[in-house]
DNA sequence: CATGGTCGTGAC
DNA sequence: GTCACGAC
């Protein structure tokens, strides 16, 4: 494949957090607005600035305050708090919807952060030229579309379109390409806008650099292509520093050693001086995309390889006493529970290891950062727990922590704690049928299907022939296990399922009954389809009836996951419904109130996979057919087809109980959302009186060391002996000043309901049945009074 | 005291 | 396995 002239694209959300907001609260819109972080402190720090503060000045960097003077008007909602820490949850989550939409697209889609994401389209391109012309282009296939080098887009594909004549010395075949790349790219943020109500900015190029550069260069909401022959237009006045690699300390010695500024002066120079200068890769490198070239490919990638969380405790924040210490330990291994839970059950997949990192001020004053790691046994049970558990002692025993003195008490680590953060990553698939893995081609037309284990895709195309019978009959069995009647002819023709759908998502209540969200889940599949179809000369473009089309950014298609306030279903509880449809699922009923943890659950699936793969495969080879295609190979025909959700490959059979099982799983995420709104609400409460009570506290100090001068805050800490009254716990049994002890009772307070969340959030909750719950002890935890020997060595 | 919390990558 | 760096 010719990788200097693959067709890539940058996407990329504009203001996204502040998108978000404002589809939440809808006020919001037309409004300056900026979101902030931890408003307490000057108005926050702004971390998303929409395109009306922007206009007013109101720039990142900032405080909220600041915003405030550039703008009074401006709102500034913000990231919310939990566990004492910002809680991106939502941003994640409405990150995630964007890149299903455009998962659609392309197999060969790379997200790149919460916010962006690059696509490899140069199959689609080609697709697409088989039936459309070039010269039939015109601009309003191409909205809000600009072309680096050209003052308007007309220019630009008049040029395309009169390559014949005299003016042009470029390679009208690659800018071709683009220009048809730019249609879809349209497309695809017309989809994005209609179904998230987001809207984007997307960069069109060969490579993924120049995809990145030129996204930037016209937002928000628009789309630029860079031509081939113009990137050294854009070089002759780019600074080296905006190109991606370049903005760090790397850019900077590139520009100081070789007296440049500019990235077209990167061409005077060798491959063989950037390789002695800089080292042979790095050499290499920069000759190349000195000449618009990139070569690093677009990697099929949807889901994170690790997932972590971090704090840093700045200035008096800092981390001084083993109690606080645990206490953040304790809240981040929560929060990694919690979305290692959903993502097991979202990505069939379990981590194999775990780092905590942290970085303690040292006595000159220096940060110094390091990190330790703990493989997994296969005996560890993956909660909050265990995470900060292991967290504590790899801490403790790297011997930055902290150092020796007498026991009892809240003791002082040695070195302040100025960052602390726990990942898990080395993620282990429990991928179903692995081995079943078709090439599905089950609607006609060019389908891709990604190999997980090779990440290679294929691609191919069938030609619609005589043979499109058996497949239609095919298709009328699934469509009417789907609808659950009869009324679907066996000569079905794709468009009338399409139409069959649409009017029956219009057409009736959505929320009335499971049954229609099943419809209407298999509806946005057939969408799924139409769009893919969109690259193929068999079909028409996608349909989108225009009075859907909404005119505001909000979203006014049926979104099963977000639409729905289903009493009925609620009422029953979901994950039930879950746990029945994970069974169905897996041909073989599990319980999964009686599976003790994740990993047990998820072993014990993956053994039902594996005979289920064996049983099935023997079915399999039954059904299978085979058919001529393009490039007269013999391809394999199963009755598969490859779930637009999570982009498995489903057997037809399973295709009902598979829609249950993600239907269940819309559900339980929203049981989840309202659950955790609950319960964040509750742990915020306490934690605001717990902060009333802190400042209190406090201030009882600081009149305190008024009274004495000379009694610095450092010195209260280390006069927890004998000398300051203490209160036992019941709880953990520690011994606890008086003047913090109710903060420390609100504390184990705070603990309880960050439990409850978890465990009603994703644990099984029948009521009025006993569940068994993932964590052993509910009891107090036994904390030892006297820290064993070791740990105490590092105690003063 | 002050962009913070997440991610990924490559060098050693 | 650790660490610094880069980007959002």
């Amino acid at each position: 494949m010719d990788q200097e002239n693959r067709i890539v694209v940058l996407i990329d959300m504009d203001c996204f957090y502040c998108q978000v907001e404002e589809k939440l609260n809808p006020e919001l819109k037309g409004k300056p607005i900026a979101v902030v972080q931890y408003n307490p402190w000057k108005g926050g720090g702004i971390i998303a600035v929409n395109y009306v503060a922007r206009a007013m000045g109101v720039t990142r960097h900032m405080r909220g305050d600041e915003a405030k003077e550039k703008c009074p008007e401006i709102q500034l909602p913000s990231v919310p708090c939990l566990r004492g820490k910002a809680d991106i949850t939502k941003y994640r989550d409405a990150g995630k919807a964007v890149a299903k939409v455009l998962q659609r697209f392309t197999p060969l889609l790379e997200r790149a952060s919460i916010d962006e994401a690059y696509l490899d389209i140069t199959t689609p391109v080609q697709q697409r030229l088989k039936t459309l012309n070039v010269n039939t282009i015109t601009i309003d296939m191409l909205p809000n579309t600009f072309a680096l080098g050209y003052d308007s887009i007309d220019e630009f594909v008049a040029d395309v379109q009169n390559v014949g004549s005299d003016n042009i010395d470029f390679e009208y075949e690659h800018t071709k390409q683009l220009l048809v790349g730019a249609v879809i790219v349209s497309e695809i943020r017309a989809a994005v806008y209609n179904e998230t109500g987001y809207q984007c900015s997307a960069g069109i190029a060969h490579n993924k650099i120049l995809a990145k550069l030129v996204c930037g260069m016209n937002k928000p909401n628009k789309q630029t292509l860079l031509p081939k022959h113009c990137v050294n237009i854009l070089y002759q006045s780019l600074s080296i520093k905006k190109v991606k690699h370049l903005g760090g300390k790397f850019g900077d010695s590139v520009c100081e050693t070789l007296k440049i500024s500019k990235m077209g002066e990167l061409q005077k120079f060798t491959e063989k001086e950037l390789q002695t200068k800089f080292d042979e890769k790095n050499g290499t490198w920069l000759y190349n995309i000195a000449r618009g070239i990139d070569l690093e490919p677009v990697q099929a990638k949807f889901n994170p390889k690790s997932i972590g969380c971090c704090k840093q405790f700045r200035g008096k924040t800092a981390l001084v006493d083993l109690e606080s210490l645990r206490k953040w330990l304790k809240d981040l291994g929560d929060e990694i529970e919690e979305r290692l839970e959903n993502d097991a059950l979202e990505n069939n997949r379990t981590p194999r290891q775990m780092v905590v990192s942290f970085s303690t001020q040292q006595p000159n004053g220096r940060d110094v950062s390091s990190s330790r790691s703990y493989n997994f046994t296969a005996e560890d049970d993956l909660c909050g727990e265990l995470f900060s558990k292991k967290a504590l002692e790899m801490l403790l025993d790297s011997a930055e922590g902290v150092k020796p003195k007498e026991g009892e008490g809240n003791r002082l680590l040695k070195a302040p704690i100025k960052f602390l953060g726990i990942s898990v990553g080395k993620f282990e698939e429990h991928s179903e049928n692995k081995k079943t893995r078709k090439i599905n081609y089950y609607f006609s037309g060019a389908s891709c299907s990604k190999d997980v284990s090779s990440d290679k895709v294929i691609t191919k195309s069938i030609i619609n022939n005589d043979k499109t019978a058996d497949k239609n009959e095919g298709k009328a069995h699934v469509f009417r296990k789907f609808f659950q009647n009869n009324d679907i002819p066996d000569n079905l023709q794709t468009d009338e399922l399409y139409e069959k759908a649409e009017t029956r998502q219009n057409g009736e209540n959505m929320l009335e009954s499971s049954l229609d969200k099943q419809e209407s889940f298999f509806a946005k599949f057939l969408k799924t389809e139409f769009n893919k179809n969109t690259f193929d000369n068999h079909s028409k473009p996608v349909k989108i009836k225009e009075e859907n089309r909404p005119t505001t950014p909000d979203c006014n298609i049926v979104n099963i996951g977000e639409a729905s306030n289903d009493t009925e279903y609620s009422g029953s509880t979901i994950d039930m419904e879950i746990n029945k449809s994970i069974s169905l699922f897996e041909d073989d009923p599990v319980d999964i109130d009686r599976v003790g943890n994740m990993r047990q659950l998820l072993n014990k699936s993956k053994l039902l996979e594996e005979a289920f793969d064996e049983t099935e495969q023997e079915e399999l080879q039954v059904e299978c057919k085979s058919v001529d295609v393009q490039d007269n190979e013999q391809v394999q025909i199963s009755e598969t087809f490859k779930c637009p959700e999570c982009g498995k490959t489903v057997s037809v059979n399973m295709l009902d109980t598979h829609a249950d099982y993600h239907f269940a799983l819309k559900l339980r995420e929203e049981e989840r959302v309202m659950k955790r709104k609950e319960v964040v609400d509750k742990i915020k409460d306490k934690e605001m009186n717990r902060n009333q009570e802190t400042k209190a506290t406090k201030t009882r100090q600081e009149e305190a060391v008024a009274k004495n001068d000379g009694v610095s805050i450092a010195n209260y800490f280390t006069k927890i002996d004998g000398s300051v009254p203490t209160e036992t716990c019941s709880e953990c049994g520690k011994r606890v000043p008086l003047e913090k002890f109710a903060e420390h009772l609100d504390f184990h307070e705070a603990q309880k309901l960050s439990r409850e969340l978890n465990n009603r959030s994703s644990n099984s909750v029948i009521q009025g049945n006993s569940v068994k719950r993932k964590r052993k002890s509910t009891s107090p935890v036994k904390k030892p009074k006297v820290p064993c020997k070791s740990i105490d060595l590092f105690f003063r």
